[in-house]
DNA sequence: GATGAATGAGTTTTCATTCAT
DNA sequence: GATGAATGAAAACTCATTCAT
């Protein structure tokens, strides 16, 4: 961090993000004002407005930044065929993905009510419904669908609500992607 | 609605309630301003404060009147042997008093980061780890604790994201609470 | 101006209204803040924002107010025949309403620019086009519609134009009005 | 205009100043910001400092370019005898200044506010005080000052209210002629 | 002849809240 | 059981300006 003296560098953009991103986890979207991250960063609100347009841009940039792994991994899952080894890998390196970007994921998840209206928010759930497409299996009963929905879901939720439930964190994450891909693979419809 | 006219006496309190809830599950509750309620109920601000000392007031009503089911429920469960019909019949009772609160847990669902610091958040907390408590298997693996925990976050997940999937939302119900209860059924330490 | 102890009667609006006129019309519209309003009437600047939806409603409220006498005065033209004593007597009555709203019309003459985007703006346009209209000759020539033209724009002008001007401000009124009849009289086809 | 590609050199500067009227013309001095002006010429905001000590001096400069034929006009008219075609011609002359230098004039009328206290506001008043002096007659009524008064006003006005009337530009700016010198012929008292 | 990065002072506007009536 | 009038604090955002490079 090393904040002492004058970091004045060209880094200004990156630390607005790191901040922003931190205290949009943290508070809520709506509960974070510029002028505390601009407090915390040691800068001018003006100063934000140098480098991002407004408020909300601000966020965009992050999405912008850190979703970017998990379009790829869509990308490269649709050019996959629909095996379910295939899905087994797409949950398997989803959780990965989810995990480092775990802070922009949990402001995600505790913050949907902001995301709704926020031109980022679209974005993000046309996402998922590619990545759903990926997993479900086309003639599959509104049960089997209800699973992949949920073994998504699990693994959003999962990071952070586990957070005060006591356990080492990587078992947790290698439990949580059991989990999912178990209800992935029985909404195969493996039934018969 | 029978909005025409006459105020209706006495209900004003109950009028503040049923509208407060609608924006906040529409909008959140930051984004929904005390001015916005009293518009759209056609009195002042000020009528609001005679009935709730604060907007986090309004707020820690809906709990109270509307969160109070859940709280049965789970005092009820509380008293149960942990049968596995036990568990089944809690999950059953938990999925209709889901839907019969639906805003509001839509509201909790989109509004994670609000509720983390208002006082009613806590509570909240609590009662979904006693539901937890309810529906684990003491001795079982961390995998099986996922599981119990996914079943929950699906069904309270589930009532609001599938809004936008095709199908009977019934059926969609059904769905959920099956796949919830298959879940906790393998959480149940299906190990030998 | 009784400004000593508590004014906080209903009169605030009025208040308002005035000093922003009187601002307004000074320094200009962008040039006044709503601090500076504020700060003359002791209050806060919320309370402006009790009485007023925006600073533009400042405005519009007081052309509501003040601009009706010339809106009478031209619907009541419009009512009338066209000769030249009617019409002599339009300008005559027109003279007097400029002088009573002499503040406004200064604001108005000293901030085109502002005007030209304010909703304000369009509505004097128009009815700055009935009042030529009536004024003018059907058949005249383009010089005798520049000479009707003028004469309104004299008096617009003259009121404040000549306020460094040295003399008497009635005399001054008496001579515009007069200089501006004579411009209509000529534009009335003094063709043959 | 060529604006694609290669800055070319060395004309900056005036680059500054053609955009710079334009937009004080179309939206007026207050409302257009620095940053506008350096978008629109597709420099920073520090370029136009590098030409321009203020926002204000590069008013002034374009002022002090384009006003300069008044200036002339208005020197030369003091060295002629005050004789009716002397004056007849200076209006004349003025008219032709005025057209050369509309947008300018535009602003200026449209942004008295803004005007009386920027620097230039006085030094432009002085000078249409001199050129009042060149066209009244000495011993003239006040009735006759304001046909002086309203003469030049009618000119000014005349060039941008007329924009929106039907009709031929050179045309109007003859008729305007045409009413401006026939208020100043009379005001010479020819009464008798 | 310019840019990149920043600032300080300001703007309009919104909000939850209060209180005398 | 309410309203009318107001406040204090804060929000997002904009602007003219500066200065080291």
């Amino acid at each position: 961090m090393s904040s002492t003296a004058q970091p004045r560098r060209g880094n200004t953009r990156q630390r607005i993000q790191d901040v922003a991103l931190e205290l949009f986890a943290e508070q809520g979207y709506e509960k974070t004002s510029l002028r505390e991250i601009a407090e915390q960063l040691d800068v001018t609100k003006a100063a934000l407005y140098y480098h991002f347009k407004t408020k909300e841009d601000i966020l965009v940039s992050l999405f912008q930044d850190l979703a970017r792994p998990i379009d790829e991994l869509i990308a490269w899952g649709e050019t996959q065929p629909p095996t379910l080894e295939a899905k087994k890998e797409i949950l398997r390196r989803y959780s990965e993905a989810l995990a480092a970007a775990a802070p922009l994921f949990r402001f995600m998840q505790e913050n949907q009510a902001t995301m709704r209206d926020l031109s980022v928010g679209e974005t993000f759930k046309s996402r998922m419904m590619r990545l759903l497409e990926l997993l479900k299996q086309p003639e599959g009963t509104m049960t089997d669908r209800v699973r992949c929905f949920t073994a998504i879901f699990a693994m959003h939720a999962g990071i952070f609500a586990l957070r005060d439930v006591e356990g080492d964190p990587e078992e947790k994450q290698e439990a949580i992607l059991e989990v999912a891909t178990d209800l992935m693979v029985r909404a195969q419809g493996v039934t018969e």
